[in-house]
DNA sequence: TTTAAATATGACTGATCGGTCATTTTTATG
DNA sequence: CATAAAAATGACCGATCAGTCATATTTAAA
């Protein structure tokens, strides 16, 4: 690793949650500057502009999201252990694992109408969360651990709705009370193989 | 309504759209006087500063979207034809009954880390949303339509989940297919009284 | 150690931001 | 109709924005 990409690097880690924070317009170069210590010249050395640091900026908190959430998924043997795993690790909004709360809600709804680059790049983040949940649930039919009547792709659709939805109802009202009752209502669902 | 009044409302409805499409803080006076044509003192006489007009316009796409509701919602007679009305009025989230999407959603996300106000009026507006599913739910129970065995504030709280997760998955999809699995779900659950 | 390329600096630019205010025009009332 | 208050105008202000660039410093390879 060159300095060149260990200064980029650095970059990118301080400004993701920021980003993530404070939302891409809201956030400016300055923050960036402030938070680094470098100067705005070194800025565009590394990034062409701002557009391009944010889109960085955006992947790097998908990718530790994704990182952090695999490292859970993998400490679970069966597909039940995976889901469980999979809802536990998104069950404390208020104190999420990246930063800012789930980059996905917070740069989906910003980018939504105004940028169009962003918006797609959490809509394939969202499709790769979905072919992993929908993967788990087809091996937890194969091996006779889920209700084999489940339409594995239309579950994850609503457990993945479900776990964003309490995300925002939990931010918004500072506690972690609706996400409880969303991960009790999923994990008894599951255990019970209801729906 | 004086003058000054009707003004000062003409603003708003020019702005709420503005607002929630493009966020507050990527929304600039230059965009609600082009959208108006009115000039820049205008706007000041009629709101003290952007954060003032911002949250009218915030009050006005939440009222907007409640009133809708209320106009869905008193169609039905029954608790499982309102639960219904209440589920296929957000089950289109590519043409959405506010422009630029839920404001909850819009405005909650933006105003999480950012602006407390903001974000305690979106608080105020789920609360309120989940007082009024709720109350449809236990009419529901007692008029025997749904499983007594049901908690209708954690019911609640599943099904606006599942909505607003819905609704974002559907908006970066850029098609209705993900909320149509969600409501094809959410009505399964309601009339084989499942969960 | 020499040296050319890579990296870092910070002053600078033009555009746009939110907001002000003297002035003009419109409204509404007696 | 007279007139005072309310409303509307647009030039203007300082701050901040993203982005540039001549210059200085550091890096790394010969």
């Amino acid at each position: 690793m060159t300095k060149g990409e260990e200064t980029r690097q650095f970059i990118i880690e301080k400004a993701a949650p920021i980003f993530n924070t404070k939302g891409i317009a809201a956030t400016s170069m300055s923050d960036i500057m402030e938070a680094t210590k470098l100067s705005k010249g070194s800025m565009y050395v590394h990034f062409e502009n701002k557009d391009v640091l944010a889109c960085a900026a955006v992947d790097h908190n998908m990718k530790v999201l994704s990182s952090k959430l695999q490292a859970e998924l993998s400490q679970g043997k069966s597909a039940t252990e995976q889901l469980y795993a999979y809802i536990d690790f998104f069950s404390n909004p208020i104190n999420p694992p990246v930063t800012g709360g789930c980059p996905l809600l917070n740069f989906g709804t910003e980018a939504d109408d105004t940028n169009p680059i962003v918006k797609e790049k959490v809509n394939t983040a969202i499709k790769h969360g979905q072919v992993l949940l929908t993967s788990i649930i087809e091996k937890g039919i194969a091996d006779k651990e889920f209700d084999p009547n489940w339409n594995a792709a239309e579950f994850s659709t609503v457990l993945f709705a479900m776990l964003e939805g309490g995300h925002l109802m939990s931010r918004m009202s500072g506690n972690n009370d609706n996400m409880k009752t969303i991960e009790k209502t999923l994990k008894k669902i599951i255990s019970k193989k209801l729906i």
